[in-house]
DNA sequence: GAAGATTCGTTGCAAATGCTACGAGGTCAA
DNA sequence: TTGACCTCGTAGCATTTGCAACGAATCTTC
């Protein structure tokens, strides 16, 4: 007690990749979500289903929670708000009545069609501020991300069937 | 309607740089936060105020707010509840009594002793996982992370104030 | 073809989060 | 020294999140 400070191993949170990652997140993310909630009213996870459904067209929550690392629940609720909101429509699945196909409603194409290229701006525009470290940084994300895409050897490989679309 | 799928523009999300930090993040923090979580029953704010105390000694909870990519009510949270399970003291600071002295209790310092290695080691980890990509992938943080450190020409300049340790 | 196990999607509930307003303390200027 | 203004930390409140349990539908096994 009278000792001033013990000796606690050196650790620098600021040199922390956990940490960084998540900084690095968050205000990438929020960045971008402050523009299309302001004009467009859109959360996060709305935001992944939307694009998810524009990317792959006709699609059951199952398929998204497993493409779009989102959790089940918070697919069904993003997909209920969508569909209050008339961006979305929830048909049943004609042959597996469990499954729910979600697509865009013409509307939700529209506002697609607005926020997709608003995306792509932002997208450019990181390019822009990474400049030559681009590379460098999306072959490091790719190395921590192939880690967990498929968890393999655990439970039996769950089969990908494709939307038949 | 009748037309197959519109066209709109390609878009992969896979290929969305904030969305691959936000997976990431999410992935890295969550394994590492299971396991502190599971042995000390810490959540990821307190996580972050314990180890900016073990680094800093003595601080105020807006001390921690500038450094640690935390908002101030996080702090004051996290704070209430690590002093609530005795790992921090809060004391007046004298001089200042608006300002509140966060530091570790022994039980607390001994905690860290237990902690810190523990994130030396998933760094560590991280490391060997990344091999040659690490350090593009630091390099492009870097780059990503100063571009917000200091807001700069908005609202004047802030004075990062030493801890008198 | 019936019981049991599995999968899909949803929801209830408790905890965490984010915003905002607030009170206490401090600073500055007239 | 008084009053306007700022800063620090906290807490109320509404929303969001995460877990776990559930009902419905399907698959499996005998």
């Amino acid at each position: 007690m009278a000792d001033d400070r013990p000796h606690l191993p050196a650790f620098d949170l600021a040199g922390f990749t956990p940490y960084r990652l998540a900084v690095a997140a968050k205000r990438t993310s929020e960045e971008l979500a402050r523009q299309y909630r302001a004009r467009f009213g859109i959360s996060i996870p709305e935001w992944r289903v939307l694009v998810h459904l524009a990317h792959a067209g006709d699609v059951s929550v199952r398929d998204i929670e497993a493409r779009v690392a989102m959790e089940k629940y918070e697919v069904s609720r993003a997909a209920k708000r969508l569909a209050g909101a008339g961006l979305i429509v929830k048909r049943a699945h004609e042959g597996d009545r469990r499954l729910v196909r979600l697509a865009l409603t013409a509307e939700g194409e529209a506002l697609m069609r607005d926020l997709l290229p608003l995306a792509q701006a932002y997208q450019e525009e990181i390019d822009r501020r990474l400049g030559a470290a681009l590379t460098g940084l999306e072959a490091g994300l790719d190395r921590l991300l192939a880690d967990w895409e498929i968890p393999a050897t655990e439970g039996g490989g769950r089969v990908w069937h494709e939307p038949e679309v």
